[in-house]
DNA sequence: GTCTATACGAAGATAGAC
DNA sequence: GTCTATCTTCGTATAGAC
C-alpha cells in the first residue's frame, strides 16, 4: 500500500531536513505518487503527515523499548541507546530525530507537536515504569526516565553537529553508570 | 547599528521558528531594514547570517558559562541550566536554542552548521575544564560535560513539546546530584 | 552605501478531468 | 479513486535607481 510508504518517507525526510524544509511534493516524488495522491490520503495536509510520522517513528522505538525492557532497565536504555545510534552513524551523521524536527520548530501543525509530545512522553513513562518495578522510588524513576530521553535526544544533535559519534557514547556511558547504581541502590 | 538588530532579530527567530522557516525577508522587516540591507551587511547570504546568529548566542552563553564557572563546577552548571529555564519558559515554551536549530536541518549552510558545532564544543570544554580543576579525572570530566550539554538541550526541546517547565528541571536536579557526587569523589 | 523592484523557483493547497 | 494543472504566496537572491 503506498500509504505507509507515504508516511514512512515522510518519516525519513523529517529526519534530515526538519519539518518546514519536508515538502509535500517531495515526499510524494518519492514514493512515486502524484501530489494529489497525498491530500486524498492526508486531507489534513502537511500538519497529519507529519503527525502520522512521528506516530509511525514514535511507535517503533516504544515496540523496540517494551521488548528489550522486559530484561530489566539497563538493557532497555543500552536498546534506546543502540537505536540512535544506528540512526546516527547508518545516516553519516546527516539524520535524527523525526519527533525533535517536529517539536523544535514553531508551525501552525498543532497535531504534529501533540504527537511529538505524546513520543516523548510514551518512551519516558515506559522506562520509569520499568525503572520502578526494580526498586526505583516513582519520583526518582520519572526524573531518571527524563533524562535518559532528554540526553538522548540532546546527543543526537551533538553528534549531527560535530560529526561524530562520540556524543553519544561519551552520554550513554554516563548514564549507563548512573541507572546501575540508581537501580542497586 | 542596524547589523547587529539584523542578527539578533535572525538568533531570535531562529530560536522559534528554526532554521529553513526564518526568512532573510522576515528577519529584514522585523530590524525594519529592507531587504537589499541585509545582503549588503550579509554577501554570504543566509549561510552567514544564520552562522553569525548561532556566534552570537554561543559567545553569550559562552561568557555566562566563564563568569559562573569561577565559583565551581556546581554554579556554572546552575547558571547553564538558568539560562534554558529563562529561554523556555520565558517564550511560552515556544523558543529553544538556535544551535540546535541549525544542527537538526540538513541544508547547503556549511558556516552555520560549523558555527553550530563550534558552539557546542566550547561549552562542553569550558564545563570539562572547570570539573578537572576541581579533581575530575579527564575523560571522565569531558564525559560529564558532553552529557551536561546534549542533555540541557535535550530538556529544551523536551519542554518544547510538553509546553511545560518539568523536563528541565527533572533533569537538572538529576545531573546536579550527579556532578556533585563526581567532583566530591 | 541604501533601498526599490524584480527575476525565478518552489511551497501548500485545490479544482476538476479522467 | 487517481492524477494533472493551476492558484496564490513566499522563498533566495540580484540589478540597478537614488
Amino acid at each position: 500500500m503506498s500509504r505507509q510508504q507515504i508516511v514512512a518517507g515522510a518519516a525519513d525526510m523529517l529526519r534530515r531536513r526538519g519539518l518546514n524544509a519536508t515538502s509535500i511534493r517531495e515526499v510524494a516524488k518519492h514514493a512515486g505518487t502524484p501530489l494529489g495522491s497525498t491530500y486524498h490520503y492526508f486531507p489534513g495536509g502537511k500538519d497529519q503527515l507529519a503527525a502520522e510520522a512521528v506516530r509511525l517513528s514514535a511507535d517503533f522505538v516504544s515496540k523496540v523499548l517494551d521488548q528489550q525492557l522486559r530484561q530489566g532497565p539497563a538493557e532497555g536504555v543500552r536498546a534506546f541507546f543502540e537505536l540512535w545510534r544506528e540512526v546516527v552513524a547508518g545516516n553519516d551523521f546527516k539524520a535524527g530525530c523525526p519527533v525533535v524536527a517536529v517539536a523544535v520548530e514553531e508551525a501552525d501543525h498543532p497535531e504534529a507537536l501533540a504527537a511529538a509530545a505524546d513520543a516523548f512522553r510514551a518512551w519516558s513513562a515506559q522506562l520509569a515504569a520499568s525503572l520502578e518495578e526494580h526498586g526505583v522510588e516513582p519520583q526518582r524513576a520519572a526524573q531518571l526516565a527524563t533524562l535518559v530521553v532528554g540526553a538522548a535526544e540532546g546527543a543526537v544533535v551533538l553528534c549531527r553537529a560535530q560529526r561524530g559519534i562520540e556524543p553519544l557514547e561519551a552520554i550513554a556511558t554516563e548514564l549507563t553508570a548512573l541507572l546501575a547504581s540508581a537501580v542497586r541502590t
